[in-house]
DNA sequence: TGTTGTGAAATTGTTCACAGCC
DNA sequence: GGCTGTGAACAATTTCACAACA
């Protein structure tokens, strides 16, 4: 991730890998605070709600400037807006769905993105069976659609559900019609060039890693029936 | 993202839960490699095919003990015999999915898993609507049952997709029914006793990492000449 | 030759602890 | 008195680089 950055002034604030990833747990806590209608907020209870330690969050926080009050905390309303402001999402994003089947069926009736800025705004497949069909009020498109439909619905983001063997390939596309966010589902690693981000979601990796944690926890117990 | 590994006793060999989390990767190129009839694989092409470093394959593995010939590289099968011993995977885990929303449904009838060796065999609700229906082959339970389902379905792994403000209710349920394993797709910090592990995935998070990094690439807005 | 396995160095991330301010 | 912001200490992780060896 981290470019040539040979620090000849300490202009560009770099914000470490460890810290994004926990940005949006602090987004989600605030928008829970918000909606409380609590007006302030110390970095413990911001802690304890995000699920992580005081000193993180005030860590965290710091490297977006120091917008919170000594002895008092941090403004809810105040926080909540710097945070939109840095995750850049003052305005809602579009995204498209790349296959069809369970997984990006589900992608396309899943309401839990809306609520944060994101919106699916179309979708495709290959299958001529699913093209044309209408998903949680979306129609499928055909994959040959896709360039022109990132470029008639604005899509930042695209959505890859597709079967491991295809993904690199519809990945490809959305790259050439202008994507540069990329959500994989697909259990396969994607080759993208530079300036193009792959966030990766494998929900079979994650179950393996709870399994090699249980098999740690318990050494092999048989039980008796 | 998974800060909530916590270890009670110090085990001889412990292995870096960076380490753990690319383990799954591992697994997956060697299941490729497997399939595709290779025999032998060096740490450079298993990088490749997991898309990390060399090095770390090689570190990484070293934890395990050391099953590769210098000059040759690791035989396929005997890695892969070693990888699913060390994940815990010689038998198959079943899972429960709690809350047949969007997410649920799709889970159910999402057949990533089978390949890797986790199989869904119940899923519970709390809305007589769905309850008594069938998803992909598996009869939606009342949430009433969960404790019993899991007895009788020897349920390894709890797989929570119900709405957040229900999330940390039904993790005490599967906790109290004996489940050790959690993934957590509700957007909501789960609070778990000793000994439990959870994983969370929240794909609005991850769309907001990726809007993050975005955001950093464009500089957004030229100065106008 | 080519590749592993691994100490040691470099980098990245976390926690401590306290000065500074309300 | 309470809480932030942060440099400095500490811990984890990654990378380097090379000896060992089939």
């Amino acid at each position: 991730m981290a470019e040539d950055t040979t620090h000849s002034g300490a202009r560009p604030r770099e914000i470490p890998d460890a810290t994004v990833v926990r940005l949006p747990l602090y987004h989600r806590a605030l928008i829970a605070l918000n909606r409380a209608g609590t007006e302030t907020v110390s970095s413990e209870q911001l802690a304890g709600i995000a699920g992580v330690n005081a000193a993180k969050v005030r860590k965290d926080l710091s490297y977006f400037g120091s917008f919170g009050t000594r002895g008092v905390g941090y403004d809810v309303d105040q926080l909540l807006d710097e945070m939109r402001t840095h995750l850049g999402l003052q305005h809602a994003r579009n995204c498209v769905v790349v296959g069809t089947g369970n997984l990006g069926s589900a992608l396309l009736s899943f309401a839990g993105f809306s609520d944060r800025g994101f919106c699916v705004v179309a979708a495709v497949d290959v299958d001529p069976e699913r093209v044309g069909t209408v998903i949680a009020g979306t129609e499928v498109g055909h994959q040959d659609e896709l360039a022109r439909l990132v470029r008639d619905n604005d899509v930042a983001i695209g959505l890859v559900s597709t079967p491991p063997a295809a993904a690199q390939q519809v990945t490809e596309e959305l790259v050439a019609a202008g994507v540069r966010c990329i959500l994989n589902f697909a259990p396969t690693v994607l080759e993208v060039p530079e300036g193009v981000v792959v966030r990766n979601v494998d929900l079979a990796s994650e179950l393996e890693i709870l399994a090699f944690h249980q098999g740690r926890r318990e050494p092999a117990v048989v039980p008796a029936p």
